[in-house]
DNA sequence: CCTGATATGCTAAGATATTAGCAGTTGCAC
DNA sequence: GTGCAACTGCTAATATCTTAGCATATCAGG
């Protein structure tokens, strides 16, 4: 929770790019971000980022490839349950509403039976 | 998308106090972020953000109370969406699972019958 | 009608974040 | 082994963000 909250623009857009990636060298970072900066800026705000602990670097050959050090899943709930808390009152319910409604892709009807499937699974579970 | 991505960090944590609580004074945004800052650092801020314009002021008697310029829906949808992006590689029915397993608060039998009746909606729409 | 408490507008100082550029490495093709 | 191309580490300048404080306005109570 701390963590989020404390990053800087360039950070959080640096990070989204990696999250979004999986992983990805400060060349492919710099071509992600929204009005670029110049490459050494890149490096140096992965260098920070890495100081800080967000994010750690393989070196592959003579270069470095850089990721997120949470693990996707935690990262995954994180930002859920962030999204939930603002905007949605921390309502799950409410959120996967709006998320059926989102329809920019609609839903295939074997997603839909999947999602139907697991919905089954929870009541189950539940009583 | 060019929106949120520019905000500075106290920026984003004052829109963020907003979309949660809908509308607030300046004092109520100042008591609600992390390592509050001065109460002047506060309205300072709500003035860039009027200026960027993120947000909007009504006046209520002396003072002023400030919320969102977005609508609420669509700053839910625009939420989402980036979430989705960024953690689920654009795939709404993977966000859907890993919400109905955040199982922060567990959902009710109730709530669960309504997913499906939505999702039930969804598919005969689809077909 | 004063007065205190609570607001707002503004400006300029102080703190951070962003950035470019230089110097030194490493890997690879020739 | 030489040279090119692409990297990294670092430092210092610049830009941007944050913040405090002062001057002024408004409301409510005595």
């Amino acid at each position: 929770m701390s963590t989020e909250a404390h990053l800087s623009r360039r950070e959080r857009q640096i990070m989204d790019a990696l999250h979004q990636r999986g992983h990805a060298t400060a060349a492919a970072v710099q071509a992600a971000l929204p009005e670029a900066p110049g490459y050494s800026a890149v490096r140096a705000l992965l260098r920070i980022l890495e100081d800080k602990g967000h994010v750690k670097h393989r070196c592959e050959g003579a270069r470095y490839v850089y990721l997120p050090r949470a693990k996707r899943e935690a990262a995954r709930r994180s930002a859920l349950r962030r999204v939930v808390s603002t905007f949605f009152q921390g309502s799950v319910p409410q959120a996967m509403a709006a998320l059926l409604e989102t329809a920019d892709t609609r839903l295939s009807d074997s997603e839909l039976r999947t999602l139907q499937a697991m919905i089954d699974q929870a009541r189950k579970e539940g009583r």
